[in-house]
DNA sequence: ATCACATTAATTGTATACAATTATACAAGT
DNA sequence: ACTTGTATAATTGTATACAATTAATGTGAT
């Protein structure tokens, strides 16, 4: 009976957790759980990754770990090394920098490719977001700024109608998701995101596939660079 | 005793099966076995894998096929479905073809990079790498001619010192690794590739970071163009 | 004959048990 | 004091057992 009430209260308890991630299953969950641990910083790298542990404080067996750390090492976050155990590798800054040039490439050939194969609904979709867009950045509204851009990119990963590009422009997208989300805190830039965001609209919606790769290209380029100017802020607030 | 014996068999085999893949673990062996089984046609898009099934094929458990299974659905090769199952997805040709776009652009990304950042050894590897490529070329030693191939993109890989890059293009060089197969067997693309590797060694080693970039791309590019006109002829045969 | 429903089988999801490997601690010998 | 060896513990690797879900099979009512 006590068992039994152990086991309810674990349940319970996992359940609620799963509540803010993917809860289809239990590996999906653990996957997600510490991937977010990773990319936010709970965990750092160097750290030891012990099954049992995670078992324990997850309220789950070892199966759904080993599944979900067996993700991780192709994505990179963790290292294995087999009958040793697995470490926290995570994500430098000179990886994030590496990613955003990366995506800078990728985005420009999602736009150019969106240019080309666009649909009028999906296009109608774009001009939705960017008057959306313009309204929440006279209000300041920095939440659904964040959230308009991922819409924004998802609209366009979607009309490039290429698997392949979609699946990885998602992958890299979550590994920046934190640097991301500081990204649009700042009026000035956010204003400016918003311009860059309409023309690129306007580029694909003159099927202008050239200038929409061109414009793209360029938008994520300023957005590391925003970033840097940010960080550096930040460094001198230290001082 | 009869038990013993049959483990014992199973267990050699799979050894025996394990030689020609790595072999750290069983799941690492189940998922470069699933992995070539799909890549080379064998499982085919739209079939089912059965983890028993698998199971019992390949003569282990459910737990290390469970395990590689995850890792197939990550790089996007087979789809699940919780609680149904999973079934093969596979790499379409317009998959291949998007995959060559993007490698044009990551593979002239990296030759960038290499140009600013190679070391003197590497660059020597490179040269040595060029020069068995012409006296291979000369042999029409396909074989060698792929392998060198390989090697050449891998050493600009390592000297681009960008661990999400080389990790980026590494995955996508897997996808198309059969393709890749059939493309330096015509003598005369061998000697055009012979052509455009020296090229990028020398604006890599003049370090001219733009030239290489914009040599790589049309490289891969040609690459692609070669692997057309292959099947068109033998689409052509079929007839 | 066909549909609805119950029953069984097949398959996936999860947990646990056991085996193999590696790390740790401690004692004996030099 | 420092290695060396050995026993013990901790951890990973693998297999199996059990639970939950979905597919299939068959039976009876209309």
């Amino acid at each position: 009976m006590d068992d039994f009430e152990e086991s309810r209260v674990a349940k319970a308890k996992r359940f609620a957790k799963m509540q803010s991630l993917e809860r289809y299953s239990l590996h999906s969950y653990v996957f997600n759980y510490i991937r977010d641990a990773i990319l936010n910083g709970r965990y750092k790298p160097g750290d030891a990754l012990v099954e049992t542990k995670l078992a324990e404080e997850l309220g789950v067996s070892r199966t759904p770990i080993r599944e979900a750390i067996r993700q991780l090492e192709l994505e990179g976050l963790v290292i294995s090394i087999p009958n040793k155990g697995v470490v926290v590798s995570g994500v430098s800054q000179k990886d994030i920098d590496d990613i955003y040039t990366i995506r800078s490439m990728l985005e420009g050939l999602a736009a150019r490719w969106a240019a080309q194969r666009i649909d009028e609904q999906a296009l109608k979709e774009l001009e939705e977001i960017v008057e959306l867009m313009e309204y929440y950045t006279r209000k300041n509204d920095f939440d659904q700024l964040t959230q308009l851009d991922t819409r924004f990119h998802g609209v366009i990963y979607d009309a490039c109608d290429s698997k392949v590009l979609k699946h990885m422009l998602d992958n890299l997208l979550r590994y920046v998701e934190r640097a991301r989300r500081g990204s649009l805190k700042v009026p000035m830039r956010a204003r400016l995101s918003f311009h860059e965001h309409r023309s690129i609209f306007e580029a694909i919606m003159k099927r202008d596939a050239a200038e929409a790769e061109r414009l793209m290209a360029e938008h994520i380029s300023r957005a590391i660079l925003n970033l840097h100017s940010l960080t550096e802020q930040s460094e001198e607030e230290k001082d």
